[in-house]
DNA sequence: TAATTTGGTTTATAAAATAAACTGATTTAT
DNA sequence: ATAAATCAGTTTATTTTATAAACCAAATTA
C-alpha cells in the first residue's frame, strides 16, 4: 500500500539540495545555502550526510584564496531521488 | 523557491494516516494500524498529535463490548493535506 | 480460572533536525 | 599597520521527533 521512504530524503533540508541538484548538476556552497535558505551549520551537516550515503559528491577547492565546496548529485543520488518521488506517489494519489 | 513542508504532515506514517484518511472519511484504528504497519504505540502517538492539530477528528465509541477509536479527516486536515502536496511540488518538479 | 487476545495508552530511548558557537582565512576600514 | 567585519564553512550542543517497549483493562478462549 504505502511504499517506505528514504529517511535520507525526507528531510526538508536534504531534499530541497537534491532538488537542486538535479537540476543544475553542480552547485556551490553559499549558493545552495542561499537558495535553501537553510543556516549554514545545518546545510554542513546535512551534505555530509548526503555525501556519506553516496548521493552528492563533494568537491573542495579554492576560488581564488577562498575555500569552495562544490556539490554535485552522483548516479546514485538520482536513483535515490526518483525512488524517493515515486515512493511518495503513493502517499498522495487519493483512491486507488 | 521551495515551499516549506508542515512538519505535522511531513512525517511518513502521519502522511499514510492522513492519505488514507483522505480517501476512506473513516476508519477504525486496527485498520489504520494494518494498513500502514505501524505498532499501536507509534499510531496512537500520532494519531494524537494530528488530533490535536485539529487534523482529524477522533471518537471513541464502542463496537459491541470492545472498545472502538474511529478517525475522520476534518476539513482543516484535508486543507492541510493539500496544502502539503502542493509545497510537495515545489520540490519534486525538475527545473521549475 | 488461567492464558491469550483485543484495543489501545504511557513511558523510555534512540535518532534527527537545527541553531549556536566556533575556527581560520580574507577583506575592508581607520 | 592593525582592528573590525566578512566569508566559508565545521563542530558541538540542544531541542524535537520518531519509534518501540512496556504496560493496562476488558473480553475471549482453552
Amino acid at each position: 500500500m504505502f511504499q517506505p521512504l528514504d529517511p535520507l530524503l525526507h528531510s526538508e533540508l536534504r531534499l530541497a539540495v537534491m532538488s537542486l541538484l538535479v537540476s543544475v548538476e553542480e552547485a556551490e556552497f553559499p549558493y545552495i545555502k542561499e537558495q535553501t535558505g537553510a543556516t549554514a551549520g545545518n546545510l554542513s551537516v546535512q551534505l555530509d550526510k548526503l555525501s556519506e550515503a553516496g548521493y552528492i559528491a563533494v568537491e573542495k577547492t579554492y576560488k581564488g584564496k577562498r575555500p569552495c565546496t562544490i556539490c554535485r548529485i552522483t548516479p546514485a543520488g538520482l536513483k535515490a531521488f526518483e525512488g524517493y518521488v515515486d515512493a511518495l506517489k503513493s502517499y498522495l494519489e487519493i483512491s486507488n
